[in-house]
Formats: structure tokens, C-alpha cells, sequence
RNA sequence: CGAGGCGUAGCGCAGUUUGGUAGCGCGCUUGGUUCGGGACCAAGAGGUCGUGGGUUCAAAUCCCGUCGCCUCGACCA
């Protein structure tokens, strides 16, 4: 088949990148659709970088002090109700279950759309002293909302997340830890996905149901939109309150704890596809890569070419490499536009002449270039390698995001960077009318708010600016 | 829910204007030759044309109804 007819099979990433992206998790077999519309289904290649984040994430919390635990699918109706903004921030989308065991129920069950209520149900019990304090927990789960419009990865109604939940004395130890985490996951988000963020707090129209504060952390995508990739919040003593977590403190009197969440979820794969795939289908980082190195054997029936290909196998697995040998009966042709379009980031081919001369032919997915290293210490070699093409990935997306965040000062600046595909920094008075009006004109929303405020002027009304604001149209 | 589009083989589509044998590409199966950028040859399997009704000698095609899906507007990790 020829080169274009291949490159067809997937659309062109800057004609039409919604299109390009859902070809991608299709193609590339990480998911499909499943018999419930906006509930996917995650096939085994898709999942497996799923595992990756996971692994990552987890050996993360744990060497910060979290420990895993697990709480139900289900919470009943009224847990939902005691927290005021709760219920009337998730209320639409929640997924109600009423009938069970063949009868109707007494009263109904949700189908968690997150965790929060529950968890705080149950610390209320576990809390009694300020010794058991601070109780820092994590559930990896599945949660469901019901949206409207879905995506795969990027937004369906049933998704695979974490979620963080933990207890602490004061509010100033909870907000810490809510900082931390967002760290934390800006740390994840550059050396294991490769993906540059900007961090920041929310605005009050776009923080949590129920939070005082919301910090998020965004990804620009290819076409400079932005992605929500992650969010920790800080509840003060909402939940606890209507919840009951107390504790009786040092000084002996009973007071309410204050809580904080945070999570992230497999919309994360979805980002580190946008953020890094091209014209040819997913470019994977390595340390999310199911398959790190792909080893292709050339004229595989020839005598010691798959046995030199299993040797270099063994070889690379003894370095800690996740690698594969493709000795399918397809022509090396196909296997390596297969795995291109699959994102492993190195392949190497092995063929007589590879052989003959001591060395393997190493193609690189990030920057689609071959050249050739010696078979001796592929191990270490190919190590290196990964190691440098995380680097430029995460170094070219970083460069993409700094080019595309752009100042405005007024509204007509403002639509013309979104327009552009910018990130439109910008002053912003403080009040949800000005921030209405932006999402109004310029059909882009506040992502978060910067570190300092340095513009002057409300980029709507003109009032002083009470915080500078990343400006950006969102998936 | 407001606007637009689409339902024909596993996937992508043509055929509908002007009714008349169910087609194409990819994929799949079998056998053979191949293998350093999606190889080639030969033979084969696979569709009650979303669905219900109507018109007609005859409907994928015309008429009426209905269901489903996709894209765009209001919420979200």
C-alpha cells in the first residue's frame, strides 16, 4: 500500500483535530465504543498505559503518606443533599438507581459521581482525636456522570480516576496539602507524561461543587485548546460539617476537622494524545508507553535473525525496558507504520546485515528519523535514548504552550488569541458578570488565575484588576 | 431541548435525482510466491439496504410515520 493511502486512514491533525483524535483512539485500538452511548470501552492497549500512570501516581502518593482504600459504587440519595453547592452542582448528572433485588427501593441510590460524601460519612466515624489526624486517603475507582456530549477519554459518562480524600486540624495544614498535591501533579504531569501544565487557582464560577477553593492544572492541546487535566480542592470545613467529622483536639475541645480532594482520572490519556500526537497517529512518553522498544525482524526465516532478536529482548528487559518482538507474519513494511501509528517511541529493526555488522537500526517516533547504534550495551543505549526523547517531548510542548500565551487587554485582543489558538492572559476585576461576558463574546472561559497579578485593567469593564487570568477556549 | 447531517457487508463509502439482477475499497478465510517503509497472484466467505406502514407488476430508490447515531450551541476530571 503507499505511504499516503496509509497516512489517510487517519485524519489530518490540523484540518480537523477532533476528527484526528477520535480516528487515533480508535485506530490505535485503545478503546471502543461500547452498547451504552458516552460509556467506553477500554481495550487492552489503552488500559495498559492506564497501568503505567497508575503505577506512577501510586508510588507517588505513597512515598508522600497516602494510603489506598475503598468505598462503594453506591451512596444513598440524602448523603448528596447535605452539603448544599454539592447537590446542586452534581444533581443533573447523577445516575439514580432505584429498583433492586426486584423491588423498589426505600430510598434511591446514586451511582458515585465522586467520592466526597461517602468518604466523609465514613472519617466521620474513623475521626475522634486529633491523633488520628491527619487521615490521608486515595481510592483508584470508577465514578459516573451522566454528560451530555462525550469524547472518549476527554469526557464520558463512566471514567476511571483517583480520588484523594484527607482530613486535617486546621484549615492552613489542609490548604498546604491542597498545594502540595497540585505540585505534585504538575510534577507527574512533566516527568512521567511528558506534558507541560499551567497551575493555578479557579475561579468561583469554576471551582468544585461544595469547595472553598479549586486549583487546577491545564494542558494546551495541539490546536490550543485547553484540557482540565487535574484538580485538587480545599472543602474548609464544608464536608466535615455536614458530615460530622470531629475530633476532640489538644486543648480538649470538640471541633470539626477540614478537608481537601484531589484527582485525576483517564481523561489524562487523553491529554498526553493531544499534547503529543501527530500526523501519523499517537506519539507515547515513555514512561506511559506500554511498549517502550518494538523490535522488527527483517528476513525473519533466515537463519539467527529471530533468535538474535529474542537475545536483544532479553537483553533490553534485563535493563527494566518494556519491549516486544513483531514476528506476526505481516511484512516489515506494516509492522512499522503499525507501531508508529500505536506512538511506541523506538523501534529497532533487526535484520542479516544488522547482524553481520554488530548493530540494530533505531527509528525514533518523535522525530521520525533512523540512524544506527551498536548492538553491544543496547541495554544502556537504549535507555539513554528514551530518556532524551522524554526530554524533547516534553521541551517541544513546553515551547508550544510559552509561543501561545498571549496578553489582551481588551475584549477584541482577547477573541483574537483565542482564535488563534492562545492561552489570553488577562486582568479581570473579581466579578462573575466580567467573566460571563468573556465566555459570551469570546466563547472561552477562566482556566486559572495566575500566581501574581500583574495586568492592571479588567480586560472586560476596566475596574482594577484583582487577578491576572488564563484566558483559554476548553475541551 | 434549538440548528445541521447521516443510517446500504466487520470498517469506510457509491448507488436514491429518473423505481427494474446488491456494488466498490479496506479488512477477513484458504493456498502459493514474498519480506530493509503498509507486497503480489489465485480462489472464497460475508448484506431481509435502521425500522413500521403505504404506492407499484416491481422499492435501497417514491410517500407517511418512527427509531438510532454524529457535529454545533447550555454543564464537566
Amino acid at each position: 500500500m503507499a505511504k499516503d493511502q496509509f497516512v489517510s486512514q487517519i485524519a489530518d491533525i490540523d484540518a480537523d483535530f477532533p476528527q484526528w483524535y477520535t480516528d487515533v483512539v480508535i485506530k490505535t485500538k485503545l478503546v471502543d465504543y461500547g452498547p451504552v452511548k458516552g460509556i467506553m470501552v477500554i481495550r487492552p492497549y489503552g488500559y495498559a498505559i492506564w497501568e503505567n500512570i497508575q503505577r506512577e501516581l501510586d508510588t507517588r502518593f505513597k512515598a508522600a503518606g497516602v494510603e489506598n482504600a475503598y468505598f462503594p459504587l453506591l451512596i444513598p440519595m440524602s448523603f448528596m443533599t447535605k452539603e448544599a453547592e454539592h447537590v446542586e452542582g452534581f444533581a443533573p448528572e447523577v445516575a439514580v438507581v432505584t429498583h433492586a433485588g426486584g423491588a423498589k427501593l426505600e430510598e434511591p441510590l446514586v451511582v458515585r459521581p465522586t467520592s466526597e460524601t461517602i468518604i466523609g460519612h465514613m472519617m466521620g466515624k474513623w475521626v475522634e482525636s486529633w491523633r488520628d489526624l491527619p487521615l490521608r486517603q486515595n481510592q483508584w475507582c470508577n465514578v459516573m456522570r451522566w454528560e451530555k456530549t462525550t469524547r472518549p477519554f476527554l469526557r464520558t459518562s463512566e471514567f476511571l480516576w483517583q480520588e484523594g480524600h484527607s482530613v486535617y486540624a486546621t484549615g492552613e495544614e489542609a490548604e498546604t496539602e491542597t498545594l502540595n498535591m497540585l505540585h505534585l501533579y504538575e510534577e507527574f504531569a512533566k516527568n512521567v507524561l511528558c506534558m507541560p501544565v499551567l497551575t493555578g487557582r479557579k475561579t468561583e464560577k469554576e471551582k468544585f461543587a461544595g469547595a472553598v477553593a479549586t486549583y487546577g492544572m491545564e494542558a494546551m492541546m495541539h490546536d490550543g485548546k485547553s484540557l482540565q487535566s487535574g484538580t485538587t480542592h480545599y472543602m474548609g470545613q464544608n464536608f466535615a460539617k455536614a458530615f460530622g467529622v470531629q475530633f476532640t483536639g489538644k486543648d480538649g475541645v470538640l471541633q470539626y476537622g477540614y478537608t481537601m480532594s484531589y484527582g485525576v482520572s483517564t481523561r489524562l490519556i487523553g491529554a498526553l494524545i493531544m499534547t503529543h500526537g501527530d500526523a501519523r497517529g499517537l506519539i507515547l512518553p515513555p514512561p506511559v508507553a506500554p511498549v517502550q522498544v518494538v523490535i522488527v525482524p527483517i528476513a525473519a526465516k533466515k537463519e539467527g535473525v529471530l533468535e538474535a532478536c529474542n537475545a536483544l529482548k532479553e537483553e533490553l528487559k534485563k535493563a527494566g525496558l518494556r519491549v516486544k518482538v513483531d514476528d506476526s507474519e505481516n511484512s516489515p513494511g506494516w509492522k512499522f507504520n503499525e507501531w508508529e501509528m500505536k506512538g511506541v517511541p523506538v523501534r529497532v529493526e533487526l535484520g542479516p546485515r544488522d547482524i553481520e555488522n554488530g548493530k540494530m537500526t533505531v527509528f525514533r517516533r518523535d522525530i521520525c528519523e533512523k540512524s544506527e547504534l551498536g548492538l553491544a550495551d543496547a541495554g544502556k543505549e537504549l535507555c539513554a535514548l528514551l530518556g532524551e526523547i522524554s526530554e524533547n517531548l516534553y521541551h517541544k510542548a513546553e515551547k508550544r504552550m510559552k509561543e501561545r500565551i498571549v496578553d489582551a487587554e481588551t475584549l477584541e485582543e482577547l477573541l483574537k488569541g483565542v482564535d488563534g489558538g492562545n492561552f489570553v492572559r488577562a486582568g479581570w476585576c473579581g466579578c462573575r458578570a466580567c467573566e460571563d461576558k468573556v465566555k459570551e463574546f469570546a466563547q472561552a472561559t477562566a482556566r486559572v488565575m495566575d500566581k501574581e497579578n500583574t495586568a492592571e485593567k479588567c480586560v472586560v469593564c476596566g475596574k482594577p484588576s484583582v487577578h491576572t487570568v488564563f484566558f483559554a477556549r476548553a475541551y
